[in-house]
DNA sequence: GTGAGGATCGTCT
DNA sequence: GACGATCCTCACA
């Protein structure tokens, strides 16, 4: 694949609700560089987050020093901790001022895998799925953390981390209920791509 | 293939 | 002090 190729999505792109960004990521590719390395993968799995209407949401809280970029422009990225172990990757979505975001569940990866094998901390022969298959799984692969990710712009291709169109055709979308939370658990604010083998659950 | 249980710590009450 | 937008390992089938 060439770099080339790729036009990175722009702000305005994020600047919508969340449940139409949502499908609208499908299919698209998320790209890190990590210094002479790149590391890509097609995206197969998101979840929508709303602002005080969704229980499940890390905003529905209000602001608060952690969620804070939820709160901020589009199109920005927010990472966080979960259980001790693990980080995961969202977008903000909605302009300034209004909480939105798209937590990635899983990446179909497409170039970089020995690298992200590396960064796993697993053996190349394991099974590809344990690769980027769940948010904890994905963030790991591309080496994405709190310290050095939250925060960053997603919008610009001089960021070491970016989203892109490589003009593949949208592929097909379906909607089900969010998994892994017990707030709102009922709410159909997860999309996928029907038949990947790397979408979770 | 499925299910139980533990790891581990930042964040908010 | 409790909990969580998770993952791993180990049993068992």
């Amino acid at each position: 694949m060439k770099q080339s190729a790729l036009q990175v999505l722009s702000r305005d792109f994020y600047d919508r609700d969340p449940r139409l960004v949502g499908p609208d990521l499908l299919g698209k590719i998320l790209v890190r560089r990590d210094g002479r390395r790149l590391l890509t993968g097609r995206i197969v799995e998101v979840e929508a987050y709303l602002g005080a209407e969704d229980a499940a949401a890390h905003a529905s809280i209000g602001k608060t020093p952690r969620n804070a970029v939820l709160f901020g422009p589009p199109g920005v990225a927010y990472v966080y901790f979960i259980y001790g172990n693990h980080y995961c990757l969202n977008v903000s979505c909605l302009p300034d001022g209004i909480p939105g975001g798209i937590l990635f569940r899983a990446v179909d990866p497409i170039y970089g895998m020995k690298a992200m094998f590396k960064l796993r901390g697993i053996n190349e022969s394991s099974d590809l799925r344990r690769l980027t298959r769940g948010p904890g799984r994905l963030a790991a692969a591309f080496g994405i953390t709190r310290e050095r990710d939250n925060g960053k712009d997603l919008t610009s291709s001089r960021s070491d981390l970016y989203i892109a169109d490589d003009g593949e055709p949208a592929p097909e979308v379906l909607i089900t209920k969010r998994i892994g939370i017990k707030k709102a658990a009922d709410m159909p604010l997860r999309y996928i791509v029907p038949g990947n083998k790397f979408v979770s659950g």
